[in-house]
DNA sequence: ACTGATATTAGTAACAATTACTATTATCGA
DNA sequence: TCGATAATAGTAATTGTTACTAATATCAGT
């Protein structure tokens, strides 16, 4: 069933997140891998962003705020997205997993994992204003 | 500043989120006020969701499945997201809220609020297997 | 190295969710 | 009842994303 084959366009798109810490959206990824690869499709990244997701070697973030975000991170963080400057950036927090306990509770399915969205306004605009 | 004005059409999608405990889409919401007012249109549904959210009158709920949900109970409270069946519905359990604390620990902005989405597999969807 | 099977690609078209535009209608204070 | 303007229906446009297709790249078996 669908063996992985080798690409350098994936490669690429995989190392360019891994040196990058503000979750770019596929766009971004876009440009950026075009630098390389000038006549790289954005299908492409489209297809290959989904495929690392879902093999667990990338993570999708998704906001509310319109597109995708890609975090090269897979290690379990929490994100924080700034109502002002629209910022979304990472959290250096104890692990709140024990809330998964919390919801389990009067829950008669199974909770597998959560992801937590804190927002409000960052440093660098708390400071300007 | 845009005084308020009443409409039959934007008291009308309140009411129905009033009364739905399943987070209908933009699109459920339209397919149903058209009951009532036949030729609203699917415009006017998404502007008066995006106004009512705004005035707090309506939570909007985002997944990351397609399209963002709407709840008419704005009581801070938690979603759950079956992966199995797609389902959206509320968490009855503790307040999690001091997770804001834990985040705001090392970080210098200001954490105003969070949203939290559990998933899994729902009650209905493990009985099946 | 060569070959064949097939995964991947570039380029483009299609799609779904949402927003913007515009002429008409509804609301509401004076 | 009138006038200002908020809201609407209907439609067009936009945005983010996925699907399609012919050509190309990868790679296991020779």
């Amino acid at each position: 069933m669908a063996a992985l084959k080798y690409s350098r366009q994936r490669e690429s798109i995989k190392e360019f997140l891994a040196t990058r810490y503000d979750h770019p959206t596929a766009d971004v990824v876009y440009e950026n891998i075009r630098k390389v690869y000038p006549n790289i499709s954005l299908g492409t990244v489209y297809r290959n962003l989904g495929l690392l997701a879902s093999l667990g070697e990338i993570q999708k973030v998704t906001t509310g705020d319109g597109a995708d975000h890609f975090d090269g991170n897979v290690m379990p963080h929490n994100h924080f997205i700034c109502k002002s400057c629209g910022k979304l950036i990472d959290l250096d927090m104890d692990s709140i997993d024990y809330i998964q306990k919390v919801a389990g509770k009067n829950f008669d399915g199974h909770i597998e994992g959560h992801s937590t969205l804190f927002y409000g306004t960052c440093g660098d605009c708390t400071n300007k204003s």
